[in-house]
DNA sequence: CCCGACGGTGAGCAAGCGCTTAGAGCCTGA
DNA sequence: TCAGGCTCTAAGCGCTTGCTCACCGTCGGG
């Protein structure tokens, strides 16, 4: 990847990704399969669509991988540290919990915009994990409400966010950025940065305390 | 249903649904298939496990839908048809923009937790629809899309909202309300009104004129 | 009193599924 | 040079899937 790519990738929000996967048939399989998770869903892709888009026999998946679930799990857990990682560089940026939450929306919807395709099945797909999988997915976004809930206090704290209900408005600030994924659509008009930086403002109009 | 019962129903966010879809056994299997498809999705649900749950046999499904997506199209276009009502309802209500924009959110809201259930389908299947059947539903959907940005719109020139890009906050509004439906948890705290209430005032707040 | 229509069942078909296995090709180090 | 270990493939196994079909009970109208 060069460097101008790099500088590309990380203003849409992610550098690239799936380094950590190797060996390189593994991480080709599994970016197969992230597309045709994208596209049609878990259940309705078949290990031989997954190979077939990897340039591979339906056999050499089962060499990296011990079942099609299993990949799923990596999938989810690898997109889900990115996610938390994301808000909780946010939370432990400088400045105001204004600018903070700011970030991390802007950020976090840039991501969710950007890497749509990873991001649906990330946030989509967790039905069709195994339990004990899920479980520690479903822990991973515990975490993400938190950092969010902690953000809103400190804010409330500050005098600077204005949030009756602060547990409920941190769900919904979760969901709405969340959902990006699902709508979002590379041949529509807006850039990630631009609905980042349209949702970041969104978002502090809900919090923020009214000045009369 | 008993009265009360309809009262109740009505509270949670729409009548007894399902009433159009006649004979009793064509609505017992269409009602045990949209429980099926939100907790498993539809790619993994089975004819057999509609038909278990409607206790008849797998064949029984044939006799009412010739195949397993006519009943999963039946399913969307009542539930659109009902979304969209809601909307028209709001948009067609006495008041200002500000309180019938309220009354969208809180009743669109409203129906999406309250009939959760039914929502998840509604909303996070339509990529299982066939070509035809999806355009079909899109189109709805562009719909209730107009009745949102209607709203907004006439809020700006009432110089009620203060909303610089109204057809990005329309998309975020409707996400922000449709995404109800994959969180909201008949056993969490909250009921369908109090989201209803709590998502109207976020909402009023990312579009209202601020007094400086 | 019988008859056709209707709504239902039990059994099962063809196709496609996730996954396994036997073995081929190829790189590596003694 | 070649043995041992990886990676990958061709073939296919056992099972489940969406869906069909021959048949059956029930019931209102002539």
């Amino acid at each position: 990847m060069s460097a101008a790519d790099e500088t590309a990738d990380r203003a849409a929000g992610g550098e690239q990704p799936w380094d950590e996967v190797t060996p390189e048939a593994a991480r080709k399989l599994l970016i197969a399969a992230v597309e045709a998770f994208a596209e049609r869903g878990y259940h309705a892709t078949t290990t031989r669509d997954i190979a077939g888009r990897a340039g591979m026999s339906p056999a050499a998946l089962y060499i990296h991988y011990k079942t099609k679930e299993e990949l799923l799990h990596r999938i989810s857990r690898i997109g889900h540290d990115k996610a938390l990682d994301i808000l909780d560089a946010a939370y432990a940026g400088a400045g105001t919990p204004t600018d903070r939450l700011a970030d991390a929306v802007r950020s976090f919807v840039r991501w969710h915009a950007g890497r749509h395709t990873t991001a649906r099945v990330v946030q989509y797909e967790l039905e069709a994990l195994s339990e004990t999988h899920r479980t520690e997915i479903i822990g991973l976004r515990r975490q993400s409400d938190a950092v969010v809930r902690r953000i809103l206090e400190e804010g409330v704290e500050a005098g600077e966010f204005d949030v009756p209900d602060v547990p409920g408005t941190a769900v919904a600030v979760l969901s709405l950025c969340i959902d990006v994924a699902r709508w979002f659509n590379t041949r529509g008009r807006r850039t990630p940065d631009e609905v980042g930086a349209l949702y970041a403002d969104l978002v502090l109009r809900m919090v923020s305390a009214q000045k009369k």
